[in-house]
DNA sequence: ACAGTTCAATACATTAACGCATTGAATACA
DNA sequence: TGTATTCAATGCGTTAATGTATTGAACTGT
């Protein structure tokens, strides 16, 4: 059988036209992205597309949940690898920091497919698990700051991941309509690590 | 001279365009609604959109102007009506219910032109504009939560009023991906009101 | 080397959407 | 009532984007 072994060009052609799409989507804004947008960029022709995707919607489905995937690895690294004398705010700050630049790319894409999940059942999908997968990250990193400061939390945990998703999301938000609103940041580096303070107490151990 | 009185029928074709053009954004999703799209659900036809508009997008953006604006006076008008017997957790639930409906239907076209705000200035500028004067109001609001528990907030409030704002958000956000997770509601029925409590202090009062 | 297969390039037909230029009805004003 | 004006309806040409069918080149295994 000359068979399913691995695809030979098909691959890398994926690929490619995958991370260019990244690119395309953020910088048209996924509403106006045309197959042509989509090749073009990624140095192909309109065949490799209908040889690789069916539908633009499609493509952007896939690049975020990659992208998604990406993000989601960088703050489990950034937990696993975290510095033991760190203090509860800056282990959030060291953790916001590690997600760094894909912040905002992702943050596109997030917000196109929201919307698209409004009607496409799939796209629901995508997006619920994202951010299912980033809500338990959150919990994670939130219990690791509790612990850290010998608390429990008040609330339960996957609701303050919850709150703490907002804000973040929010301060993503605020940097995409007001880039030099100083608010954008506080968010992140004042009102986050307090809110988790406050969310919190001592831990009555024994 | 014959001049500039009041167009005669622009001014309701106009307003009969926007209202339909909030339903049809909401429902096609802002993306790929067309001209056509616009002016069949109003009952006009091409030449209607285009002696009172020059693009789609502009008309998106007078849209969510006007939108929110509704939402900011319905927030308004509960926050003056509030009963004095209310708790601050009931208050906010009262606030959240007077928006009621007209919920899902802004944050769509806020999604959108948020999406807008990266390429287009002058969408920046009523996005902007629009999330200033909400977060006001939820300054107000959390102002009179805290007054009647007798507290200040622990954070300033405008970061406090952002801070809620972004949960508020996010639980649109929740309803719109997961209709059926009890934790979108539960995002502002519990969180909210405990994060305001958490976040404030006992007033020292003289 | 050869035969078979995979996949991107190309060309083409089709559709969709645009925007303008013209037209005619309704309105305001005198 | 008559005249001028405003604005939506209509029709048309143009552009843009789609999706498919065909072709040819690159790779695979024997």
């Amino acid at each position: 059988m000359t068979e399913v072994k691995a695809p030979r060009r098909r691959t890398n052609t994926r690929a490619r036209l995958l991370a260019a799409a990244v690119d395309v989507f953020v910088e048209r804004g996924a509403r106006r992205v045309t197959v042509d947008d989509l090749v073009s960029a990624a140095g192909y022709t309109r065949g490799a597309f209908y040889s690789n995707f069916n539908t633009v919607d499609e493509v952007l489905l896939e690049a975020f949940k990659e992208e998604s995937e990406r993000l989601i690895e960088a703050v489990r690294t950034a937990l696993d690898e975290h510095d033991e004398t760190d203090s509860s705010g800056s282990l959030i700050k060291a953790a916001f920091d590690a997600v760094g630049p894909m912040q905002d790319r992702w943050y596109v894409l997030q917000s196109e497919v929201v919307l698209q999940s409004l009607r496409d059942p799939d796209a629901r999908e995508i997006s619920s698990a994202t951010f299912t997968a980033l809500s338990e990250q959150l919990v994670e990193l939130v219990e690791l700051a509790l612990d850290r400061l010998d608390c429990t939390s008040t609330m339960p945990t996957d609701l303050l991941a919850q709150t703490m998703m907002g804000v973040f999301l929010h301060s993503l938000t605020m940097r995409t309509i007001r880039p030099d609103d100083p608010r954008a940041d506080r968010l992140l580096d004042d009102a986050l690590p307090q809110l988790l303070d406050s969310l919190s107490v001592p831990k009555a151990s024994a």
